[in-house]
DNA sequence: CCCAGTCACAACCAACGGTTGTATCCATAG
DNA sequence: CTATGGATACAACCGTTGGTTGTGACTGGG
């Protein structure tokens, strides 16, 4: 199926005509009879019924016509998701499962008319140099990785603290705890594959096993968060950490468990990240929306990284 | 933007690579970068950052990649729009803002896994035809057009009697009651242009003006439902009739009253039509979503046409 | 160091899609 | 009844697009 026929389909649904219709489109009336005629070889139905003053649309041409109109649309939208210039706001998020997603599922929400792009980059480097160059608008990221602090024309702001849960399956040996101190964790098998070395998450979880001691099994390529949780729940000496807000697309009656994490809590620090110099309009309303609704962070009870820790 | 160029940026996109894309679509490697090559210079993006172990994708590629698979369904949609055996189901309202159009989006509504397609035909007898034909599957009319009792092979069962409100202007007569008895119409300018002799609304109100001797100016022509309601805001002497539940599009501020007609309400009865053979799956569920919810009708103190009478 | 595997470029060719010119049809006016 | 105007479709022509085949460049692994 040819767009420009299609494009020339609605036109000449709208004019009632093909030659006004060819006229609109710069093209003669020959060449949108073919382009016609072609379209509906293509589908094989009449869309027009000629007669000699015009052409109106058949039943079949009034069923397509809604269809066109919206793959026209569509099109366009997908022109403009990579114009420069009045794009859709382009966001990278951590993972496409995390709280980052979700406040960006709130966001589109609460502002149903700003056009958006959600992206998910390899690390924070890549997303610093895509914001930079300004083929990103914003990231979801943890504000510094270890050591490195943030470019002067980067600003952010923390907006999520997002704790971090043990799952398990039903058959293991803290499936019916309501919740567990984490030094409890010791000796317990924690599985977290995927983890790329270099990212933010393999920092954090550097940090968090050298502060509480505990044995996370990082090894293992990562067959999808499908395959991780099948092998939490059927192996009851596996665990795994998630973030609180994760939603998971799961049976429930796999009896995966969820179990907050205490004394403390090691939560990850979501913030957002921009040039200090972007234009684009619907950036200023993300943010305001991301302060505004932002429950704020609890310090007591709670650890994170000490590069993530606030000043 | 070429359709085949973006099948084949999703085809690289999900691959890895452009060679397996190639086969996927049974092309050669090098036609797939043309294609791709084309489609980056159309949109003015590199889509792909190019390796010797395969392609993957760029910033705007990874952004455009949504709008492009968004595209493909709606272009596969499109296509079962007009293909026999599984297409969506074509219902025809008798216009674009009457009570059958809201009784479809009550349906869309319950039923949103539903492909619909839903087109306003000329009048009864074409729809007949295509109902016949099968080129659409159900129809919201009214029953039967004077003289003509319905074939044998089309099935009907009455769904909805909608009540006829007068619409008046803020400075009209009648505008501060809070509903008028049919008999005090009688001597009142009723504007209703756009009415097309032959249809059933014709056939309606000419048997509602010989019943109750009103003066029915059908005159003139249709210059759209904003050009009417602009001139019944505007002049105190013009009232028109409308469907209860006619939905309008309209600024509030412009005053329009909304008066129930009593003594006897006239009723417009929207029956739904259908091919006793018609296969569709569909269907059936229509017909039992609208005999489920149908608020029933009365039958005191409401006026049908007597060829629109329940034997 | 070579080989396997990838993408890009060049040359060639068929087919598509545009234009011009023309025939046909029908409603309307004289 | 006939001429005319306005609409679509068909035919011929031709340039450009888009496919294939052949080849070169690049890179990571054995």
């Amino acid at each position: 199926m040819d767009l420009d026929a299609v494009r020339t389909f609605v036109a000449a649904a709208d004019a009632g005509q093909f030659q006004e219709a060819a006229a609109e489109l710069a093209i003669t009336q020959q060449a949108a009879s073919k382009r016609i005629a072609a379209l509906e070889r293509n589908l094989g139905v009449r869309l027009f019924t000629r007669t000699p003053r015009g052409a109106e649309l058949s039943i079949d041409g009034q069923a397509f016509l809604p269809h066109a109109r919206e793959l026209l649309r569509v099109a366009e939208r997908a022109l403009m998701s990579v114009r420069t210039g009045s794009r859709p706001l382009r966001v990278d998020v951590i993972a496409s499962r995390g709280a980052a997603t979700g406040l960006m599922r709130d966001f589109h929400r609460a502002h149903p008319e700003i056009e958006l792009d959600v992206l998910m980059l390899f690390d924070i480097e890549t997303a610093l140099a895509a914001i930079r160059s300004g083929t990103i608008d914003a990231s979801f990221r943890a504000v510094t990785a270890p050591g490195r602090p943030l470019p002067e024309d980067i600003q952010s702001v923390r907006v999520l603290d997002e704790p971090l849960e043990l799952l398990t399956g039903p058959a293991h040996a803290l499936a019916g705890a309501r919740s567990v101190p984490i030094a409890q964790l010791a000796g317990h098998r924690i599985w977290m594959p995927g983890i790329v070395p270099g990212t933010e998450w393999a920092s954090y979880y550097d940090d968090l096993i050298a502060e509480f001691g505990l044995t996370i099994e990082a090894t293992g390529p990562n067959f999808g968060s499908d395959a991780l949780l099948d092998t939490i729940a059927d192996t009851p000496a596996l665990a795994t950490f998630m973030g609180a807000r994760t939603r998971l697309v799961w049976p429930a009656t796999h009896g995966l468990r969820r179990i907050p994490v205490t004394t403390p809590t090691p939560v990850y620090p979501h913030s957002l990240l921009w040039h200090r110099a972007n234009p684009h309009p619907a950036l200023p309303i993300l943010r305001t929306h991301l302060t505004t609704t932002s429950p704020g962070h609890r310090t007591t009870g709670t650890w994170v990284p000490a590069w993530a820790a606030p000043r």
